[in-house]
DNA sequence: AGATTGCAATCTGCATACAGTTTACGCGCT
DNA sequence: AGCGCGTAAACTGTATGCAGATTGCAATCT
C-alpha cells in the first residue's frame, strides 16, 4: 500500500496521489498529530480553534476539520461546545495497545512464514543481515530506521491489507513510547538476536516458531517502553 | 425520510450523553453511514456537499465535517477538489477484513477464556442459552441482535481496550456484508452450535479450543457473507 | 467526422460573519 | 467574609460568500 514519506514535499505527494487530501487540513493533521505524539503537547492540554488558526495562519474552518479528523484517530477527545483536548492515553490503555501489538505482530509473523514470496523472504533476510553492522557501530538512529523497515516488511509479508492497516496504525500511536528503547544498554544486540530468531523461522516456513518469536520480541520491547513511559509521566 | 425532527431532538440526545457529540454533524455521520452500509448508496456514488446540505437542511460546513469523518472511517474516499464517493471496498480488501476478523475473534476468545471473570462467564452463558429459543422460532432479526450481543461480550471479555476498538471497528465495516447470512436456511441453528462450542471452551478455560472455535466460526460467517457480497455486486 | 482547445457551469477549499453556549469574574446580598 | 446571581467575555457551531479547481460541452480546426 501507500504509507511512506511523511512531511517534506506536499506538492509532490499530491502529484503522486500517494496521500489522499494533500490540503492544508492534511498538513495540519500531521503537524498536530506530531506534536501530540512527540510529547510536545501533553494529555489534557486544550486545543482551542482560534489559537491553532492563528498559529497555522488559516481560518477556523480547516482547523475544525483537522480536529475532527484527529478525534477520529483517537489523538484528541471532543465534546460538544468544548475545546478539543489532547487525548489522555492512560497507562492501562497504553498497556492494551502494546499487548495488541504483540498479538498483531505474532499474526503477521505466522502469516508471513506461510505466505511470503521467495523475493520477500530474501529481502527480509538481507535487510536483517545488513543491520548487524549497525549493531556493532552502536548506531542507534540508523538501527531504529532499520528496525522500522524490518517490521514493515514483516507486516507486508502477511499479505493482508486490513491487518497491515491496523498494525501500522497501532504502531504509529505507540511510536513516541517506543522511541527510547534503543538507548537501553545492550538493547541493540538483543533486538538483533530476536530478529534473527524470527527471520530463521520465517525462512524455514515455520509459522508457529515465527509467531512465537515475534510475540516475545514485541513483548520485550513493550516492557522496555513502558518503563520509559512511566519515567516520562513523572 | 427522517431528516426533519432533528432540531427538536438534539437537546434530548445531548442530554442523554449516550452519543458523544450529539450535534448535527454526528447525526449526519450516522445517517450517511447507514445509507452506505445498508446499500441505499452504492460504491462509487458521489456525495456532493451541496446536495447533502439541501437534503439535511443545513449548510455545507457541517456536511464537510461529516464527510471528513466518514473518510476517516473508511466509508467514503476523498481526494482534493473532488466529491467524496462511497468507498469501493474491493473484494480483495473485503477478504482481508474477514480474515482479520477471524484472527481478532480468535485472539478475543483465547484471552476471554483466560481472563473473563466469573460474572462475565455466567452472563455469556446465559445470553447464549437464551438464544436457543430464537433459533427454534427462526426469529432472524432477534437472533441477529443476540448475535451482536454475544460477540460483544466475547470482545469485552478479552479485557483489552485497544483490541476491542479494532475488532469493533472492523465489525462495523463488515456489517453490511454480514447482514444477510441469517437468511441462509439452517444458518441460525449452525450459528448456535458454533457459539456453543466457543462457550463450552471458555467455561472450561480452554483458551486453545476457544480460539480455534472462534476462528472457524467467523471463517464460516465470512464465507456465507462473501457469497452475499458477490451477489450484491451484480 | 473526429479531435482539440477554450469556456462556462459546477463544485470544493477556505475565510469570514453571526448565533448560541459555556465559563468566569465581579457585584450585591446575606 | 462568603455565597449567588447576572452579565460579559471567550469559544464553539453553523451559515454564507468568494476564490480556485474540475468537468463537460461546444465551437473551431484539422
Amino acid at each position: 500500500m501507500q504509507y511512506e514519506m511523511q512531511s517534506s514535499e506536499v506538492k509532490q505527494i499530491r502529484r503522486r496521489q500517494v496521500i489522499r487530501t494533500g490540503t492544508t487540513v492534511e498538513q495540519m493533521v500531521r503537524a498536530i498529530a506530531d506534536m501530540i505524539v512527540t510529547g510536545v503537547m501533553h494529555p489534557g492540554e486544550r486545543l482551542d480553534e482560534l489559537s491553532l488558526a492563528v498559529r497555522f495562519d488559516v481560518s477556523r474552518t480547516p482547523v475544525r476539520e483537522a480536529l475532527r479528523e484527529l478525534g477520529a484517530m483517537g489523538l484528541v477527545d471532543r465534546e460538544p461546545n468544548r475545546s478539543a483536548v489532547v487525548a489522555n492515553v492512560t497507562e492501562a490503555y497504553l498497556h492494551s495497545m502494546f499487548e495488541a501489538m504483540s498479538e498483531l505482530e505474532a499474526i503477521c509473523a505466522r502469516l508471513a512464514a506461510e505466505r511470503m514470496t521467495v523475493d520477500e523472504r530474501h529481502a527480509l533476510e538481507l535487510e536483517h543481515r545488513a543491520s548487524a553492522r549497525l549493531v556493532h557501530a552502536n548506531a542507534q538512529e540508523d538501527y531504529a530506521a532499520h528496525n522500522t523497515e524490518f517490521h514493515t516488511r514483516l507486516y507486508r509479508g502477511a499479505h493482508n491489507d486490513h491487518i497491515y492497516e491496523m498494525v501500522t496504525q497501532t504502531r504509529a500511536r505507540l511510536a513516541p513510547f517506543r522511541r527510547a528503547q534503543f538507548r537501553l544498554p545492550g538493547r541493540l544486540a538483543k533486538s538483533y538476536d530476536e530478529h534473527d530468531v524470527i527471520v530463521t523461522a520465517i525462512m524455514r516456513g515455520d509459522s508457529a516458531a515465527a509467531s512465537q518469536a515475534a510475540f516475545s520480541h514485541v513483548a520485550i520491547v513493550s516492557d522496555a517502553s513502558i518503563v520509559f513511559a512511566s519515567d516520562k509521566a513523572e
